[in-house]
DNA sequence: TTGTAGGCGTTATCAA
DNA sequence: TTGATAACGCCTACAA
């Protein structure tokens, strides 16, 4: 009165399982499900209902340990809730998926050391390849990675000397084309609303070096926490104006501008005539506000789409050209300043 | 002349590395990195050592096929850079780090027979939990999850027959309590600017029902496509225009609130005077635009923290006490309404 | 085109 | 407290 019928077997069915109900042995299997061409038409049909049948469902682990390929790929960003880097990881993922990865997505925070301990355990999991987000990484990141030789691309960045891959454009020159933006126009006393984070301080720099050399002095600034919010901007701006009189507010993100834009419009500024606003990015929203943001535009999405582009080439061993992306940027010019 | 030293392991260190280096069998080691109160601490101490002079990375693929748990925890939403879901997802990220899990993270779109390929495909990366956005899903779907037997929350909505475990609030109470706001703000003329998603048609049937309750018949509306953009408020607040007069604009989103308002105010309507204006979500601006967004606030982080929290209890056969949670909502009154 | 043997790196289990 | 052995489920390599 015990074990008559089947004893419901508590575990998931086994490619050996599916060999038993197809008459084949495991290996056939196998190649019918991955490499379909090299099995005949017929037996793969066999197969597919013995899948059916059984609810057979792959184990990756069992395979990616066999084959050492594990289909995955870790993504580190310093941050999900920021609107830079939201539609750069949905590419990556759309991306990704098409491919026939899976994306494990990681949130660093912006201190190094956590990311470092980070990629360390990510690593357990053998990724076929990593995105990285930044250049800007602790030696002790840097030797662990290495010494791994998985795939690395790096983003939103740019050096002659990534780890590996890059897909990027570059910070200062942003901060340069800023520059001539407002010599241009003939603005001569700018006061930054700035995040703190490396990124914007490059564009920083490069925005202030360039200045200088047309004898415009290091401008006022006011620093803001991270991620870059509507009401950072308002506050921010309120912040600014007590250091002192400007003709525009060079802002680290147009959400900044966005905020900045609203407080002096509520505190009885006109935009652009009695302060002009520029922000960074292109968000969504920039060509649509009242009046629509100057600003400098980034295909985040293109980041995205060639960091996933890369490293799935190199790992299937597909022929690369550049490994060194610069996807650059372009001002654009809108009514705010 | 050939191999005289190191032959130069091209192959990552394993256990059995390990072992050789610090004198002990591979089976102490695992133990002394997984269970070190099992273990001798001096034993741990040359370990330890040993790990760090070999530069071991453990290998979760392998711990993973034989121990039966992944510590993974896959992620579904609908999509990233939708400013309801990234805190969400955020929170998840954050909580299930702390508890040593990593996240698989898929977007799905919104189309539910992606969604039945893409758990099949993640259920074959085994895994510990599954975290689903939202109630409804395909029978497909639900047969394989549930044959699977892999613990799942769905969140973001409520029911009281979940699949498994389940973290959100009430989309028809939050109509309900919108409609009561406009009733008992005097509102006669409704317009509805609203994305169209499963949980934005919720409310807008609770909305609908309630004002119908109240002889307010079926008001206009505005179909606007996913993600809400401040773009498509403006452009959908033009549209609703066309369709007749309103004295008060209800969004689905804040993100269209904040378009609809600008819009409003760009063709010289007052805000809430000529026009009022309600979203939904009390995202970050939402207190700082002007006016104030008068908005359903949810606790989108408290989402992911109980999801996580729930699905790593569950995972650990810790006590668990509730599992169905209403996070709740509450209606925050400001300027625009 | 299909099958056999062996191993991928770890942990469960039992023994010492 | 430590070790030996046998899975875990799949794929590489080779043989038929």
């Amino acid at each position: 009165m015990s074990k008559t019928s089947r004893p419901v077997p508590p575990r998931a069915p086994t490619l050996e399982d599916v060999a038993r109900a197809a008459g084949l042995s495991s290996m056939t299997v196998s190649r019918a499900l991955n490499t379909p061409q090299l099995v005949r038409p017929k037996t793969v049909e066999k197969v597919l209902a013995a899948v059916k049948a059984t609810g057979y469902i792959p184990n990756a682990l069992a395979g990616g340990l066999a084959s050492r390929r594990s289909k995955l790929i870790a993504v580190v960003v310093p941050q999900i809730n920021n609107s830079m880097f939201v539609d750069t990881i949905q590419s990556i993922s759309d991306e990704l998926a098409v491919r026939g990865y899976h994306m494990l997505l990681c949130v660093a925070g912006y201190a190094q050391q956590t990311e470092a301990e980070l990629v360390a355990t990510l690593l357990s999991r053998r990724p076929d390849g990593i995105v990285l987000t930044g250049i800007h990484h602790s030696t002790e990141l840097k030797r662990v990675i290495l010494n791994a030789s998985v795939p690395v691309v790096e983003i939103w960045d740019l050096t002659p000397t990534p780890l590996d891959m890059l897909v990027g454009f570059s910070h200062e020159k942003v901060g340069e084309a800023t520059a001539d933006y407002l010599l241009r126009k003939g603005y001569k006393r700018p006061g930054l609303l700035w995040t703190v984070d490396n990124r914007a301080a490059l564009r920083k720099s490069g925005l202030c070096e360039a200045l200088a050399r047309n004898d415009i002095r290091e401008p006022a600034f006011v620093d803001v926490s991270l991620p870059a919010r509507f009401a950072s901007g308002r506050q921010g701006l309120r912040d600014l104006l007590k250091k002192g009189s400007f003709d525009v507010i060079v802002c680290s993100s147009d959400t900044l501008a966005q905020g900045a834009i609203v407080e002096a419009q509520a505190s009885g500024l006109r935009v652009p005539q009695d302060l002009a606003v520029i922000g960074f990015g292109d968000l969504d929203f920039a060509a649509d506000t009242h009046p629509s943001i100057t600003t400098v535009s980034v295909d985040r999405q293109v980041i995205g789409q060639r960091a996933a582009t890369l490293l799935a080439d190199r790992i299937e061993g597909l022929p690369q050209q550049e490994t060194i992306v610069d996807i650059g940027f372009h001002f654009v010019e809108r009514d705010s300043a």
